[in-house]
DNA sequence: ATCGCTGCCGTACGGTGTATCCACAAATAC
DNA sequence: GTATTTGTGGATACACCGTACGGCAGCGAT
């Protein structure tokens, strides 16, 4: 055949570059918009142009994947701006660690259920740990142990309550969830029934507190307790 | 065909008898030996004897039937012993908690994850509130908003974190999770760079603190604080 | 005897994580 | 230049998932 009737080889397409970076930020993407329940492999490479199997050249499973995803989100709780001093450092800790949550709400469905231990990670949690060994009432390793435990429990239960009460009182559109839409009504019958007559003050007369002002008071509150 | 040579119809079988409360007890079961990831739809049926469609009848879909199980160990939660006092109210149903928790550790995967509101839940949330509201320190509605908020949030983090750590340092024969394998060589290697030296200190030269121990001394300092 | 309804089971759909295979390009050896 | 080997990416496959829907057997009513 001659090169006139011969079709052109089609040359294979150069493979997409792939990294780390790139999968952990584009599983971060489609997780803010869709949640840990809705992240798969093969979305993130779709998204990133791929076969799915590419990257198991950079993650073994899909829980290293996880692993990857929180250590993005710890590297920038790690660069947020932070004050001098044990008790400043603590709490902007805290702080940067809420705000970084409610950008990334799946980071809150992970909080706790899992060691967090990349390198931010561990940067974070020795900045924390450091400050916290400078408070006044904390005298040697097993009360720094202790009070580490109650501080990072109390913030783990905090973000996640707030994350989820957020996601439960959202209204996304037409993608309103089947629990939210039957909570309302649900709960005022059992509330009615009289059973649950502190609960029922709570939900009914009980302000609206602002979460920012709530987790404030409530950290500070902890974080005197234990160390006062 | 006389009756001689006809064969014998075969009956249809029996329906297998189902309910809310054995469904859930199944599942439960199935839970605590495989974990909520190792739970579906589809096992809870088979070892109920009957097809996947027939758990329908009685859940909507799979979250609703995580709600009953959660409502169930609520129910447990309800029932143990509590003594008299607001203060060893609020104790008793924290450390029940906790016990249920360990037991079902599934349970701590959604502790915070999703409102509780079985009739169960609600009416340990109830015994809850209106013990704490009986405390000296909290004057009117906000105030036990907060504190409820702060107890809570710590109570799901602390319990979440103990069967994290729990998990993590289990062996169990020669199902040992890819993550503990690795666990211990790898935090081993970070801890020698040399950049983490509060950690590494609780770490190595840390003592293994009793569990139980931890969490009622941090439970009596956090509810001292919020109290106080 | 026939008909309609109900309930259960089976099939199907669209998805999942990941093991494995195959084709092809690139590298290496002669 | 050719043959062989190696590496890589895509495709296929496996075993599973939640749940929609259709078919059929059994039962009750007429």
């Amino acid at each position: 055949m001659t090169i006139w009737e011969r079709p052109e080889p089609k040359p294979r397409a150069a493979p997409v570059p792939l990294s780390r970076d790139k999968i952990a930020a584009t599983a971060i993407r489609l997780a803010d918009a869709h949640g840990l329940d809705g992240l798969s492999v093969r979305k993130i490479a779709k998204e990133l142009g791929v076969g799915p199997m590419r990257l198991y050249d950079y993650v073994v499973n899909r829980s290293e994947l996880l692993d990857l995803m929180v250590d993005v989100v710890y590297a920038r709780i790690a660069r947020a701006d932070r004050r001098a001093g044990w008790r400043d450092t603590v709490l902007d800790i805290a702080h940067a660690t809420r705000e970084a949550a409610l950008d990334h709400e799946w980071f809150a469905d992970i909080l706790g259920g899992r060691p967090h231990l990349g390198p931010h990670a561990l940067a974070v949690g020795e900045a924390n740990a450091a400050a916290l060994a400078q408070a006044p009432g904390i005298d040697g390793l097993d009360e720094l142990q202790r009070a580490l435990g109650a501080l990072n429990s109390f913030i783990i239960g905090a973000i996640r309550r707030e994350v989820t009460e957020r996601r439960t009182t959202r209204d996304t559109g037409d993608d309103i969830n089947a629990f939210q839409s039957r909570l309302g009504p649900y709960l005022r019958r059992m509330l009615d029934t009289g059973d649950y007559p502190t609960v029922a003050r709570l939900v009914i007369d009980g302000a609206h507190l602002e979460p920012a002002e709530t987790f404030a008071h409530n950290l500070t509150t902890v974080l005197d307790g234990i160390t006062g």
